[in-house]
RNA sequence: UGGGGAUUAGUGUAACGGUAGCACAACUGACUCUGGAUCAGUUAGUUAAGGUUCGAAUCCUUAAUCCCCAGCCA
């Protein structure tokens, strides 16, 4: 990333998009397209892609189009043209025009086969699966022509509109490109244009019976639809030599040549502890390790989105890391950092009370309530305040007394006075146990003249608390989300080893009887704010008129924490 | 023993032959009615070895390491 925090980005990519423009190539237009193939949900790597496309198009005044990748019947689900065009626009990524479709491409690629075919550039194959894989060779070795190589045009015409016709059977015979089988790049080695495939189509029912492979149709596409620069992972490197052999073969002679997009890869990322491949992640799902795609522990969009992530922070984590080819892995450290970062501007404070400690403060007189004032969000005035309700009972979170305090606590415990948010300075005078000796209750005094938290005296106390009236308290349940797994790189396990042994067994923590304050409740599933001390959290669709179900979204920075951890708390 | 790419602090990312900068993380400290936020500061880097040059992260050579490629998947 540049050096100015808001400075515009600057990455490989832009640099040469902004060379083209300079240089007057195609009139100086940029279209970039996000491309998915609909057979599964995005999750955070995809919202990296789409915003360096989609952001690029933003950057240089250009489009960008959306594109489902519909090829192969076999594997592609309608629901998932749904979900992606609701997830990509939850993301905030806006695509010009209509939601686009490659298999309304369909006939224009036909046509550009028939040309090739006709230039003698393609052939009909009616080697088996299994042959043509024995004929391809290896990386070391080249491979060896397909007795069919050598068809009459005329033929191979014939045969390849009866495999459109439907009159064989699924892989009776494809379609491949006469290019070079003894070529070093294995993509160039006559690779397979058309397969035959019976199948119903989720935009195109069953009137195809061939069915384009990626390899022939996506440069095609990204053509057909004007698109300058077609950004894509680095894998498809090796493939962009036969994407341009493809469009200038479609070229050779032609009156009017076809766009050339120019294609530029870029690395896939990966995050410490979570694992994001479709791979890893279906298992997680159907052997129970999480409820499901939308799991708020799942790197999912939807699952993110349910854990209260906002696609602001999302984009700005994005755009801040930056464009390479190197496979980066970043630290999960640095997306939570600009989740709390917009966060911390946007989301509405409330107290809530995780593990509820009794407050009782003695000198408080039975049956008062007050209303008192609290700031809605500090970051922005123009969230006003609210009235929260006091009285005698309250309660506090347990971690926030230590009957025997290390050196560095600095809250509750006996004969130690703190403050009480936007209520009262109370001083703990003494401790209430069970048989077990657990502290079950602690009992205070109050200073009246602190009313509001300040003390006209000017003595200062070390930590103020958040709490919750008893008598006005929500109850609420509150899951808590740790990191699904513990260690950085989940995939790193020794041979045969299982995986999912990896997940973190406390990446789920649910608290039924959390004691929230008034404010929280009567919110619609979704709703962001932050339980003050604590983190952010987000209303989870699981609750219900009488009982909300919080999200732990992410923690705030704990300094007491983090002394516990280094041990030197005491 | 094939081809294509890549390598800058712990993690990412700038510097495009001319002072190696930024963010996150870590660590200090200030401030604070959130041990939050904010502010100030510290630690820490050019994969290695040669070469070209007044000057190299940048150009050249060699090596090392990592990623991708043998679907009728995308």
């Amino acid at each position: 990333m540049s050096g100015e925090p808001n400075a515009p980005a600057r990455d490989f990519i832009r640099d040469i998009v902004a060379q083209d423009g300079k240089a007057g190539k195609w009139g100086g237009k940029v279209v970039t397209r996000f491309p998915p193939e609909p057979n599964g949900h995005l999750h955070i790597g995809h919202a990296k892609a789409i915003w360096t496309s989609y952001g690029i198009a933003q950057d240089f005044g250009g489009t960008f189009h959306l594109r489902f990748d519909d090829t192969n019947p076999l594997k592609e689900e309608q629901t998932y043209v749904e979900a992606i065009q609701e997830e990509v626009a939850w993301l905030g990524c806006r695509w010009d025009g209509p939601v686009r479709f490659a298999s309304d491409y369909f006939e224009q690629m036909y046509h550009y086969a028939l040309e090739l075919i006709r230039k003698g550039k393609a052939y009909v194959d009616d080697l088996s699966v299994e042959e043509i894989r024995a004929y391809r060779g290896s990386p070391r070795e080249p491979g060896k022509n397909s007795p069919y190589r050598d068809r009459p045009v005329e033929e191979n015409l014939d045969l390849f509109e009866r495999m459109k016709a439907g009159e064989f059977p699924d892989g009776a015979r494809v379609l491949r490109a006469k290019i070079d089988m003894a070529h070093v790049n294995l993509n160039m080695r006559d690779p397979v244009m058309y397969r035959i495939l019976h199948a119903v189509h989720p935009h195109r029912g069953d009137e195809w019976c061939i069915y384009p492979m990626y390899d022939w149709a996506h440069g095609l596409e990204d053509s057909i639809e004007g698109v300058t620069h077609s950004l894509c992972d680095v894998s498809f490197e090796n493939h962009r030599p036969l994407y341009n052999w493809f469009i200038d073969a479609i070229n050779e002679g032609r009156d009017e040549p076809i766009h050339h997009p120019r294609q530029i890869e870029f690395a896939r990322y990966n995050l410490t502890h979570t694992a994001m491949s479709k791979r890893y992640l279906r298992p997680l799902v159907e052997r129970g390790f999480v409820r499901g795609w939308d799991d708020p522990r799942m790197p999912t969009l939807i699952g993110l989105r349910r854990r209260g992530y906002t696609p602001e922070g999302l984009r700005d984590f994005s755009r801040h890391t930056g464009v390479s080819k190197y496979p980066a892995v970043f630290e999960i450290a640095l997306v939570e950092h600009f989740q709390r970062r917009h966060l911390n501007q946007i989301a509405p404070r409330v107290m809530g009370v995780l593990r509820p400690l009794k407050l009782v403060i003695d000198n408080y007189p039975d049956g008062q309530t007050e209303q008192l004032d609290a700031i809605n969000n500090p970051e922005d005035e123009s969230a006003g305040t609210r009235k929260v309700p006091f009285g005698r009972v309250l309660y506090i979170e347990r971690d926030d007394f230590m009957e025997e305090p290390p050196k560095k606590f600095f809250r509750l415990s006996p004969g130690r006075e703190v403050r009480l948010r936007y209520a009262y300075f109370v001083t703990c005078t003494s401790v209430v146990k069970n048989d077990a000796g657990e502290v079950t209750e602690i009992h205070c005094t109050y200073d009246p003249a602190t009313r509001g938290g300040d003390a006209p005296d000017g003595r200062k106390v070390k930590a103020t608390l958040h709490w919750v009236s008893a008598e006005h308290a929500v109850e609420a349940e509150v899951r808590l989300y740790d990191l699904l797994f513990t260690k950085e790189d989940p995939l790193d396990v020794p041979e045969g080893e299982d995986w999912t042994k990896g997940v973190n067994p406390e990446s789920l923590t649910v608290i039924p009887d959390a004691k929230l304050e008034p404010a929280a409740a009567g919110r619609a599933p979704g709703w962001r704010c932050q339980f003050e001390r604590l983190g952010y959290f987000c209303l989870d669709p699981d609750s219900t008129e009488t009982k909300p179900v919080f999200n732990r979204t992410v923690t705030l920075k704990d300094a007491w924490a983090k002394e516990q951890k280094k041990g030197t708390g005491d």
